[in-house]
RNA sequence: GGGCGGAUAGCUCAGGGGGAGAGCAUCGGCCUUACAAGCCGGGGGUCAGAGGUUCGAAUCCUCUUCCGCCCA
């Protein structure tokens, strides 16, 4: 009945044989039975620009397990895929191929080049999704979403009119990041700071009465073009006198005063500052504060403003020098030194930020934020680690408004349109707005900015579901279950889709959140295209297969540690997956004349191994559902592994080969071997899809049913009796005992050693004797010819002995042995237990420890001391013998 | 400057009050008919340092050193 398998486990042909059948079977999609419960997630949308990197692959991964895992264990399961239009970055793609055409977007005008986004996302936006999919990851592709969808931007239109009429949007004068690169605004989130050598100048500013001085430190010298004040500390007794006085701006001549301000930190250079309001976050706040004027010297380009007088048309660097330059000449410049500054540079393409004064839409945040917080102080939202959320609450905590306008194409446009007859704002959810509701006017413009694409992004755990229609799937799936993400995206992100999600559902958009950790190189460096450490999952599951990646990703994403990845790695859980192939391949050739029955054993009268492993494999069900039930991804999947390989494999397969030699046996041991094999493969499947998939075929004899659509293994309780456990305890012990001693003296290929292993349990020794297949498990596994059970036994010269848990075990080496070596062996073995009995004793010996510690503690002391001695004893006869 | 995390075997890391663990690497022996991508056996650690709490600390507390990351 059953399939035979190649020898080794070659991974590519199988996996795409069954991508193509899940992709065709439609076992992802959700059934809306009203028997499951549901289960949802939503992907984080991926940039529609991106391939596939490691840490999609990570977090996919993880998506893909808990997705298997709930579909097998009864639940109606979601997994909403989609991708991101991610604004900037897409059209900075498509910018750089028009100029490969020696286009700029502007030759183009904004229709026909959103025409060419929309062309090119046609193309080419396609590949991470077929790149997750070769993954394994069983998404609900029925349901693939992107943020620039009709359904999606409709969502977008609604939350942006809403919060409008809410007057939680708003439109004005700020101060904002703006990269002169890009040329547009972005959010303060946006902006990654970077440490770099740079030079603080002390300009000399005179006063206007010409009577004195005030000397300012900067680091941006050229910005002084745009000063209009001077500011002091209050309390700062050097230039108490010089408040409210003027002084003359070099090289432009304007007159500002000097101002006095608590924000101005008196231990930074003079204690004196210039005064910057269109072009300096901290000096904005001040000209607010003191009604100061607002000189922008600097414009979109990056270069100086008409404002910026003889420098007008240089770009910022250039007039930096300029004005050191001439602040030189005219001895101004008070001197230079080397002083280490904070910049801020553009996320997506490194140019330096320039703070600029400027127009922009703002979203008030700190209405939505406060339920966002309770809801996770609740913990009607937890994060998986914990910590998390301490991180979340310090961003939240001190949220500032969030700038959602952007001066790119790309993106979902302002539903804002402006009356050029009486100058109305108009905010509609429709395309096009034809007349102005106020005057009746027709002359109408709409607003030319695109909202940021974490706009859209906040949306999306409704949005992807059909909001702000009433859907069926809103209706089954919302609040999603669990959402995965990576920590670097928490405030883009996860706080934002939280604010959202309660402002406009009512409900929180997950209920768990957990966030994985970052992959790296083996050298814990952050893996960067630049530094060239780059290992790309493509180019790791053509190598070594999917399924290796998945398992290496999953088994080294411990909770809050970073992933060290290397090749050699994932070559190592390779093997693990070559073994799993030939255990079946194993199992599979000892089924051929097994015809799965309707009970396959019967527990009870099962020989003791067999108990054993189902008793190992019942434990190892209960801890792999436990440890994926609380995100502990790693240990779930190295419980399977262990049991696999060091239970199953390395004693019950050996094991089975003499059960099924025994006609008695036969027939029982096949059914375990076929139920077991079959218990790993579903335990497994959500780790390791395709090679299981593969293996379950085979094994079920194609019937046609996907291994996907199996139940999960549950725990069933079973245990060993007393007798048992000490029974088959006794005989790897045993074994291990053998091998050891036949290793110590280079004899492992010698057979006919004669054995004997000594009990005072008669008990046990019955049990070991009733049935001479345990002899025979024994020998074979030990290589040995012969072995003898006795209550009694004098040892005699030339054997080696080895103290057991119940007993001793006596290999006569007569011609062999070494009675130095030996002497040492058991001198060293001597130690240990010297050792390990003066720890004891001296906690016996405390009367304090007899008192205080809990009793099963001291019962086990005295045991193991009891132990202790007995094996002491022995040891010490031994080396009398030697 | 503020916050978080980490320091355990050669490497990568689990463990989180009661006899130091895994994987990989290493050393020795095996082609034993599932697997040499394998089997069997061994060696290897003052659990960063110093104090404290406790009958008992790798584990809890305090400080120190070093290394990451986040925020300003």
């Amino acid at each position: 009945m059953k399939e035979s398998l190649d020898k080794a486990y070659e991974p590519h042909s199988i996996e795409e044989k069954w991508l193509e059948r899940w992709l065709n079977s439609d076992l992802f999609n959700p059934t809306f039975e009203p028997s499951k419960k549901p289960f949802s997630m939503v992907i984080p949308p991926p940039n529609v620009t991106g391939s596939l990197h490691i840490g999609h692959a990570l977090n996919n991964t993880i998506q893909d397990v808990l997705a298997r895992y709930k579909r097998m264990d009864g639940f109606d399961v979601l997994w909403v895929p989609g991708t991101d239009h991610a604004g900037i970055a897409t059209q900075n793609v498509v910018e750089r191929e028009l100029a490969k055409e020696g286009l700029s977007r502007h030759d183009l005008g904004r229709e026909k080049f959103l025409e060419r986004v929309w062309q090119w996302k046609e193309k080419y936006g396609n590949t991470i999704i077929k790149q997750l999919q070769r993954l394994g990851a069983s998404c609900s592709w029925k349901y693939l979403r992107f943020t620039m969808d009709e359904g999606l931007s409709k969502a977008v239109r609604e939350v942006f009119c809403r919060l409008y009429e809410e007057g939680l949007i708003y439109r004005g004068d700020y101060i904002i990041n703006w990269c002169p690169r890009c040329e547009t605004a972005l959010a303060d989130l946006e902006v990654e700071f970077e440490p770099r050598q740079g030079k603080l100048w002390y300009l000399v500013y005179p006063e206007a009465s010409g009577t004195g001085e005030i000397v300012v430190a900067t680091t941006r010298p050229e910005t002084m073009l745009g000063d209009t004040a001077v500011a002091v500390n209050p309390e700062d007794e050097r230039y108490k006198h010089l408040i409210g006085k003027m002084v003359r701006l070099p090289l432009i001549g304007r007159l500002i005063p000097i101002i006095a301000d608590k924000a101005v930190d008196p231990e930074f250079g003079t204690g004196a500052v210039k005064v910057t309001p269109a072009h300096d976050f901290a000096d904005f706040e001040i000209a607010k504060r003191h009604n100061l004027p607002f000189v922008k010297v600097i414009d979109e380009k990056g270069y100086m403003t008409a404002e910026a007088g003889p420098y007008q048309g240089l770009d910022r660097f250039t007039a930096r020098e300029r004005v050191v330059e001439d602040l030189k000449k005219e001895g101004l410049l008070l001197k230079e030194e080397d002083y280490e500054v904070v910049l801020g540079h553009c996320y997506r393409c490194g140019t330096v930020i320039e703070p600029i004064l400027s127009k922009q839409w703002f979203v008030k945040t700190k209405p939505l934020s406060q339920p966002a917080i309770s809801a996770v102080e609740y913990e009607f939202i937890k994060f998986y680690p914990e910590n998390w959320k301490n991180l979340y609450f310090d961003w939240m905590r001190n949220i500032r408004d969030w700038c959602i306008s952007r001066q790119i194409w790309w993106g979902h446009r302002i539903p804002i349109w402006y009356c050029e007859d009486c100058g109305e704002t108009i905010a509609s959810r429709e395309d096009e707005v034809l007349t102005c509701p106020k005057c009746g006017g027709t002359r109408l413009k709409r607003d030319e900015d695109v909202l940021d694409t974490w706009f859209s992004s906040a949306l999306w755990p409704f949005s992807t579901m059909g909001w702000p229609e009433k859907t069926e799937l809103l209706q089954r799936f919302y609040p999603t279950s669990v959402l995965v993400t990576s920590f670097d995206i928490i405030f883009f992100w996860v706080a934002r889709m939280i604010m959202m999600g309660i402002h406009f559902m009512g409900a929180i958009p997950f209920e768990k959140v957990y966030i994985h950790a970052l992959v790296r190189d083996e050298k814990g460096q952050k893996m960067s295209k630049s530094k060239g450490n780059v290992i790309d999952p493509l180019d790791m599951i053509a190598k070594y297969g999917a399924d290796a990646l998945r398992f290496t990703l999953i088994a080294l994403a411990a909770q809050g540690r970073d992933i060290k990845l290397s090749t050699s790695r994932i070559e190592g859980f390779r093997h693990f997956l070559n073994k799993l192939w030939n255990a079946s391949r194993f199992v599979l050739m000892n089924l051929e004349d097994f015809e799965e029955a309707h009970s396959l054993f019967n527990f009870d009268t099962l020989p003791p191994f067999s108990k054993w492993i189902l008793v190992e494999l019942d434990k190892t069900v209960a801890e792999v559902r436990q440890k994926l039930e609380e995100f502990e991804f790693d240990q779930a999947a190295m419980s399977a592994y262990h049991f696999l390989w060091d239970a199953f494999c390395d004693w019950y397969l050996e094991i089975s080969k003499l059960y099924l030699k025994d006609p008695r046996l036969r027939r029982e041991t096949q059914g375990v071997l076929y139920y077991v094999l079959s218990e790993v493969l579903k335990l497994l499947h959500p780790f390791i899809p395709f090679i299981t998939e593969e293996l379950w075929s085979k094994l079920s004899g194609n019937d046609g049913k996907f291994l996907l659509s199996q139940s999960y293994p549950t725990p069933k309780n079973l245990s060993l009796s007393h007798d048992d456990e000490k029974l088959v305890k006794t005989m790897i012990e045993l074994i291990q005992a053998i091998r050891y001693i036949k290793s110590e003296y280079n004899l492992s290929a010698q057979r006919d050693l004669p054995c004997y292993f000594r009990s005072s349990d008669e008990k046990l020794l019955e049990g070991l004797t009733r049935e001479p297949i345990h002899q025979e498990i024994i020998k074979f596994l030990a290589r040995i010819d012969e072995i003898k059970f006795l209550t009694d036994k004098e040892r005699k010269k030339g054997e080696v002995s080895v103290i057991l848990a119940n007993g001793e075990v006596y290999l006569d080496l007569t011609g062999h042995i070494d009675t130095i070596k030996e002497r040492e062996r058991l001198q060293k073995e001597k130690q240990k237990i010297l050792g390990k009995l003066a720890q004891i004793e001296k906690k016996l010996s405390n009367p304090e420890f007899l008192t205080k510690a809990p009793e099963e503690v001291v019962a086990k002391e005295k045991a193991s001391y009891v132990d202790l001695k007995d094996r002491l004893a022995k040891i010490e006869r031994f080396l009398e013998e030697l």
